[in-house]
DNA sequence: AATGTATATGAGTATCTGTTCAGATATGAA
DNA sequence: TTCATATCTGAACAGATACTCATATACATT
C-alpha cells in the first residue's frame, strides 16, 4: 500500500527492533481493539454498565438510554456478536446479562486511571 | 431527537429507574469512552504497547508499524491531545512516551479478560 | 542565510459507525 | 388462525475516523 516507509529515515534501529520483538501479536491486537473498542461508545458503555447491576430487557434499556429500541437492538446484537452479552428468553421479552462479569472489573479499572495522578 | 421513545411500552418501571440512579454520570461516560477509543485502533494500541517499554520517535514508530510517518503523526497528535502520551525534544528529534504507566495495565488486564473462562 | 532532517498540519477522500425507517420474525393470547 | 407485543434485521443516510498528499514548521548544520 504503502512503499516509501521509512527506508533511509530510521533512526533508531535498535528500538525499532526491539518493539518489534515486543510487539502484541497481531490476533491479540484484533481481540484487544474489539474488547476496547465495545466499551468506546457511550450508549455501550452505559448499556454494559448497567447489565452489571440487573439484567435488563431491550425495551428497559432503551427507556434508561432515551433511545429508540431499534438502536439499543443494533448495540446489542453488536455485543451479542462479540460475546459479550448473552441473553435469556422469557415469552417474548429477552433478558440480557454480561457475558462475563469480569467486565465491571475493566470498566472500574479505568475509571480509576481517569483519577489517578499523572506520570 | 426521537420523539416516541418507550412512553407506553417500558416493561419494567423499577429496572429502569434502578438503572437511571446507578448509570454513569455524563462527563464520566465521555471520559471513559474516549480511553476506550484511544486502544481501540490496531495502529494505536500498538503505539501505546510500545511507548510502555521504551521511548521512540515518530519515525522509529513509523518503522514498526510500517505505516507512514505522518499516519503516525497524526496517531500521535490524537493521543497528545487526549492525555495519553507526552513527547520531550532532542535536537529536531521528538521522543514519545506514555503520560501515565499505568495505561500498560489496562492492556494487561484487558487481555486477561480474553483468556478469563466466560462467566 | 541556505539547506537538510524530523515532525506537524490541513485538505481531501474512502471507509467505518450509529442511527432511522420499514418491514420481518417469534412468542403468546383470543 | 388472527392479532398484539417484543425484538430483530437490512437498507439507506449522516457523521466520524484514518489515511494520503502536499505543504508548513522547527531545529541543526554548513
Amino acid at each position: 500500500m504503502n512503499s516509501d516507509r521509512c527506508v533511509s529515515r530510521i533512526v533508531h534501529q535498535e528500538k525499532v527492533d526491539l518493539a518489534k520483538s515486543q510487539d502484541l501479536d497481531p490476533g491479540k491486537v484484533e481481540k484487544l481493539c474489539q474488547l476496547f473498542k465495545a466499551f468506546s461508545e457511550p450508549g455501550r458503555l452505559r448499556i454494559l454498565h448497567a447489565l452489571l447491576h440487573q439484567e435488563m430487557c431491550v425495551c428497559d434499556l432503551a427507556a434508561m438510554l432515551e433511545v429508540s429500541e431499534s438502536a439499543v437492538s443494533h448495540q446489542l446484537r453488536l455485543l451479542r456478536t462479540m460475546g459479550l452479552v448473552v441473553n435469556r428468553r422469557d415469552g417474548t421479552v429477552l433478558y440480557y446479562r454480561p457475558a462475563n462479569i469480569r467486565l465491571i472489573e475493566l470498566i472500574d479499572f479505568a475509571g480509576s486511571l481517569l483519577e489517578s495522578p499523572k506520570k
